[in-house]
RNA sequence: GGUCCCAUAGCUCAACCGGAUAGAGCAAUUGCCUUCUAAGCAAUAGGUUGUAGGUUCGAGUCCUACUGGGAUCGCCA
């Protein structure tokens, strides 16, 4: 139940009583800004004056007492331009609360969603290393919107997609057979170059040993080459798999390239474009703005792009007649689309900007525009360690692994930094800072309430040992009695739960949970402390059961909402800090 | 050169399909721990939202041009 909503619906249906003719679309019921300018603002006036043929404020006057009129609504007043602001009554915001508590962790469910099927792809590193700290923003961007759809009413597909096919994973190949043979005994000395040089390599290498013994030692690459490549990508995507449990990420499906061109899904899908009359021979003109010296005019396998508005068409296969790497990205959304998937969201690095451009007019082909892809780029993360910024290095081998960031500082801390930028902006995740200044992470204040509140119910066992402590129980409380206005505005933050939900998932931002959590925690802490100077704001009054059980009603639905918001983020609410 | 993204307080960032006096944190200054956990609270200060126009009841948000920063352009992935 969004309450601004609710509202909205009702001035609406009263709106139209007035005139059907209305168009009422642009019409909202929202939250000020500013708390003094009440409990709800409309900006109905100002949409409709036009169509009513009068002035703002003019109008204001004539709606004014359909506003007061609405159920609950205590006053009403005009402001600003013609903006109507009005208050409920205390019994609207304990009768929300009541119904928080009874929702529990699924207040903020709504149906916006409507059951469509969404894929989100995200991670989908190639598994040629372990997953490194540049992997772990989208990473968690991905699951953390993915929640955020499935608690919206989507319903969610989690997928990865990795490439078993390429040269990388060739390279990946040799470099296991080079720590296969020194798991043998061999002396390899350095990792030649172009070869991948981290430590990671030695336990497939092991494991390679482990399996086969050294029936692969002193044969031809094209005899090993195949068989040590299935091996090495499927104990990478192991690790992977690991690593990405550490913070919580467990895909549903896993999609391979090689699947892709073995099924003749890539044929189905090019021949399918080949039936529009989509595909040609032609030359491409030079790129332009780049020194290109290897570059020569070469008749190759075209694709009308450019009549989807790209800028110009695209090539499909190589010179050498082999597919470009674009065309089993193609074939691989055409099968999301036979899969059933019209909204497809792909999360990936700034660095493929245009790869939603470059796809978009095959969906569009494939689907008859029906399916939509949306892809979320997301900067870079500078990783700063005693000061100094951490570049990433394949070949060096120096990176930050993913599990060394958990390990240092953990998985909530580092699910929740992840969130707390657009993912447009760049930003840093310094080490330091995470751990000593406290203050710098988000994460901490926003489980401090948490566990504030679980500090509150363990001492309100102690002062009341025979009160029943269940939310179901204290849901029953007189929540009359909560009417003051600090605890008022509690709840009205509560309130806004479910349109931030909501907000959120049309956008595609997830990260404005993490904004949302922040002020929940802060007018939690706010109203904790005003307990501490005044005594009577306390929640737990000893000579007051009743009261005190209003209170804590309050106290159980902030847990509520906290809890139901860190569910999203994928971080624990903790019972106690510690520390 | 084309395309896309970004520009908001000293720093890092918010601002809910265009709403009222642009908000937080950090850094600075000042109060609050015999009182439900001070990883907290309260307060002061800090701004011509890069520049110039436009659209309208109303612009940080939309449009145009410009300035500055980043990414990208391919038969590479």
């Amino acid at each position: 139940m969004n309450i601004y909503k609710t509202y909205e619906n009702e001035l609406v249906t009263a709106l139209k009583n007035i005139s059907a003719e209305f168009d009422t679309s642009r019409v909202v019921v929202e939250q000020p800004r500013d708390p003094s300018h009440g409990d709800m603002a409309t900006n109905a006036a100002m949409v409709l004056c036009k169509q009513a043929g009068k002035n703002p404020r003019a109008f204001a006057e004539e709606l004014l007492p359909l506003i007061k009129e609405l159920n609950g609504v205590e006053s009403a007043e005009i402001a600003g331009p013609g903006f109507i602001n009005f208050r409920l009554k205390q019994r609207q915001w304990a009768d929300l609360l009541n119904y928080i508590l009874n929702e529990g962790i699924g207040y903020g469910d709504t149906t916006v969603g409507k059951g469509q099927p969404v894929n989100i792809e995200y991670v989908s590193a190639n598994p040629t290393g372990p997953m490194h700290a540049g992997h772990t923003r989208g990473a968690v961007i991905g699951d953390t919107l993915a929640n955020l759809l499935d608690k919206a009413g989507y319903k969610v597909t989690r997928e990865y997609y990795f490439n078993d096919a390429g040269t990388q994973v060739d390279v990946l190949a040799r470099t296991a057979h080079l720590r296969y043979r020194e798991a043998l005994g061999e002396d390899i000395g350095d990792i030649p170059e172009g070869l991948y040089p981290g430590d990671y390599m030695k336990e497939v290498g092991q494991a390679l040993v482990k399996r086969d013994g050294d029936q692969w030692q002193g044969k031809s690459e094209s005899e090993w080459l195949v068989p040590v490549r299935e091996f090495a990508v499927e104990h990478m995507m192991k690790m992977i798999r690991e690593d990405l449990r550490l913070i919580g990420i467990k895909h549903d499906v896993f999609t391979n390239e090689r699947d892709i061109v073995e099924s003749g899904t890539l044929d189905t899908a090019f021949k399918f474009l080949e039936d529009l009359d989509l595909i040609y021979t032609g030359t491409l003109p030079p790129p332009k703005g780049k020194e290109m010296e290897d570059w020569e005019p070469v008749p190759l396998t075209l694709f009308r792009s450019s009549k989807f508005g790209d800028q110009q068409d695209r090539a499909l296969k190589k010179r050498d007649g082999t597919w470009a790497y674009i065309m089993p990205d193609i074939a691989y959304h055409y099968d999301k689309i036979k899969r059933g998937y019209n909204l497809m969201l792909n999360v990936l690095g700034k660095d493929h900007a245009g790869y939603q451009e470059r796809l978009e007019p095959t969906i569009d082909a494939f689907s008859n525009g029906d399916a939509k892809l949306k892809v979320i780029y997301n900067s870079i993360v500078k990783v700063f360690k005693g000061g100094e910024l951490v570049r990433f290095s394949k070949r060096s081998g120096n990176i930050i692994t993913l599990r060394e960031m958990v390990e240092e500082v953990g998985a909530d801390v580092v699910r929740f930094f992840m969130m707390t930028r657009t993912p447009d902006a760049e930003m840093e995740f310094d080490f330091d800072k995470v751990v000593e200044q406290s203050k710098d992470n988000p994460v901490f204040y926003v489980q401090y309430a948490h566990a504030r509140c679980c500090s509150v119910m363990r001492n309100a066992g102690e002062m009341f040992p025979n009160m029943d402590l269940s939310v179901k129980a204290l849901s029953s409380a007189d929540l009359s009695k909560i009417d003051d206005e600090d605890s008022l505005y509690m709840i009205k933050v509560m309130a806004g739960w479910p349109k931030m939900v909501e907000s959120a998932a049309e956008a595609f931002e997830p990260h404005r949970i993490a904004f949302y959590l922040n002020d929940l925690a802060s007018a939690f802490h706010s109203l904790w402390s005003k307990g501490r100077t005044d005594t009577t704001l306390r929640f737990l009054d000893e000579n007051d059961a009743e009261l005190s059980r209003a209170r804590l009603a309050l106290v159980a639905g902030v847990m509520t909402v906290l809890a139901s918001g860190l569910a999203i983020m994928g971080v624990k609410p903790v019972e106690e800090m510690h520390g």
